[in-house]
DNA sequence: GTAGGGTTAG
């Protein structure tokens, strides 16, 4: 980006004098890099120079703004177009369209494509895929499914993407089953899935209970020659932790090196973290070790699998060291770092640690959920820390962090 | 010579 500023600036000093074409690009370029107040800053130098910005300028600025969530900001420039006498064109339309799908306007969202239809715009399949997302993100399914009934009476094909939409939106909402419709569909375009579309379905496949199903996807992947990713080996093996069938996830973490695939950190903070859910808290360690040793490096996710899971076994000193190690390797702890810390001390009695970690964490702006609170404050009144207890619970309910009343939470104590 | 669609991991 820098790059394409200093071009601009070579210019200006030739005495080159930028046009539309050139502020478009530029504008667009910095929304792309997250720097909307730069892109901005330019359309008002552009306007300065007595440059009408076009449909190209606006259209970037309002798909920036829809994709950053300043709604209001892209309608305002919409209808800064209309004033300009500059049509929305179907491009215009879609950005507009997903921006309310995002903010949950999904009706508007709709309205407005039934408008633009009845004023005779011809549709694409890039403004209907952009609609079926926003119908699968609300879980209005039969809307989205009807879209391509709809699409096929207009003669539009569906492509990979529309596919892959109505797909994930389906096993978002754990229809899994009901994927096999689409995909047969798509069989019959001549379109076939990607490694994500099948990653997607077999976590849908683990999620539903469906492991057989999930497994034989892995199968299928390998004999059609579709690329088996680590992802899928992370969908694989945290499915089979989840289901209670480590021994098989061991097993799984071990082939990786058959389809060329090195285990990366995510996948040793799944199978460490399902290691320790599952009671085999010294396999967890090795798999730690084992990480170390091939000079990957465990990031505060890894830290907190394994911490939470020594404190869950008891072991709160193994527990303390490691997370004096994300000290020494600078790796900053986060909330569920920090929940993991205060809820294991308090499950290990050692409430003094637990609320030392407390008080850090709030002091760094990262704030205990209530059930988090509740529990510290819950072994406060087992230890028979009353008085503390209700300082505590008084502090907590005085920043917010609590709003269930002393009676709610604690019904057995007088106070 | 510029602008638009979906998605997978702890």
């Amino acid at each position: 980006m820098p790059r394409a500023f200093e071009f601009f600036h070579q210019m200006r000093k030739k005495g080159l004098k930028p046009n539309v074409v050139t502020y478009s690009t530029l504008i667009d370029a910095f929304c792309k890099e997250g720097m909307m107040q730069q892109g901005i800053k330019f359309l008002v130098d552009m306007k300065r120079l007595g440059l009408l910005p076009n449909e190209y300028t606006y259209t970037s600025l309002i798909d920036a703004n829809c994709k950053a969530g300043n709604l209001t900001e892209a309608l305002k420039l919409a209808n800064e177009m209309l004033q300009a006498n500059i049509d929305l064109n179907i491009i215009t339309y879609t950005a507009i369209i997903d921006g309310l799908c995002e903010a949950g306007r999904i009706a508007e969202a709709d309205d407005i494509f039934r408008a633009i239809l009845k004023a005779g715009l011809t549709p694409n399949v890039q403004i209907y895929t952009t609609l079926a997302h926003g119908y699968m993100k609300v879980k209005k399914m039969e809307c989205a499914l009807n879209l391509l009934q709809e699409m096929k009476e207009k003669s539009i094909s569906p492509d990979l993407l529309f596919h892959g939409t109505v797909i994930w939106g389906l096993c978002n909402w754990d229809k899994v089953e009901e994927t096999k419709f689409v995909i047969s569909e798509m069989k019959e375009s001549g379109l076939s899935l990607n490694p994500v579309i099948y990653t997607t379905i077999m976590d849908s496949y683990f999620k539903t209970g469906k492991t057989t199903e999930a497994l034989n996807l892995l199968e299928e992947m390998w004999d059609l020659g579709i690329e088996v990713t680590v992802v899928t080996f992370c969908v694989l093996i945290d499915g089979l932790c989840k289901t209670g069938l480590v021994l098989e996830a061991i097993n799984y973490f071990n082939r990786m090196p058959e389809f060329n695939l090195q285990p990366n950190v995510t996948v040793y903070t799944i199978l460490i973290d399902g290691l320790c859910k599952n009671n085999f808290i010294e396999a967890a360690k090795s798999m730690f070790d084992e990480m170390l040793s091939k000079n990957l490096v465990p990031d505060k996710t890894a830290y907190t699998a394994l911490i939470d899971g020594n404190l869950k076994h008891g072991n709160f000193k193994e527990a303390l060291n490691l997370r004096n190690r994300m000290i020494e390797m600078a790796v900053e702890l986060d909330l569920p770092a920090y929940t993991s810390l205060v809820s294991g001390f308090c499950r290990c009695g050692q409430l003094q640690q637990a609320r030392e970690f407390l008080d850090e964490m709030i002091s760094k702006h990262i704030l205990p959920d209530e059930i988090l609170c509740i529990g510290i404050l819950r072994k406060y009144y087992e230890l028979g820390h009353v008085v503390e207890a209700i300082e505590l619970q008084n502090e907590m309910a005085k920043r917010g962090l609590i709003t269930s009343p002393v009676h709610h939470v604690f019904p057995s104590v007088q106070t």
